[in-house]
DNA sequence: TGATTGACCAACT
DNA sequence: CAGTTGGCCAATC
């Protein structure tokens, strides 16, 4: 509505199906502005304030890389959530992330 | 109210 | 190849 910028971040971070994962930046271009995917980890840090909360946790960066982590209340929460949807996570990283990419419409 | 930071990305040096 | 800078918008200090 007026924020319509986290609106449509936490609205197509709702849509990302189960077991897919997307990045910053293709949610970003899908809004408008591929450069402020920045203001994506903003939402997504007051993402547990919303509600419904978002499924922060399959929001990577371009690299398939859980940068985020480090924001959720442990940081092998968003590797365990991740997993068990069956996307593979080593290094805090998205195994096959290509293959596990999920964009937006 | 001005300046800084922030879960990024891409280009330039 | 690695480090720096620019860009976008909003929230926090």
């Amino acid at each position: 509505m007026d924020s319509n910028f986290f609106e449509k971040v936490y609205d197509v971070t709702r849509k990302i199906p189960y077991g897919k994962v997307t990045s910053y930046g293709s949610i970003a271009k899908h809004i408008g502005s591929a450069k402020s995917a920045r203001m994506i980890g903003w939402a997504l840090n007051k993402s547990e304030l919303q509600n419904p909360p978002v499924p922060a946790h399959r929001v990577v960066n371009r690299n398939g890389l859980l940068t985020g982590k480090n924001h959720f209340a442990n940081m092998n929460t968003m590797q365990e959530l991740l997993e068990s949807e069956g996307v593979k996570v080593a290094n805090n990283k998205v195994v096959h992330f290509e293959k596990h990419f999920w964009k937006p419409e």
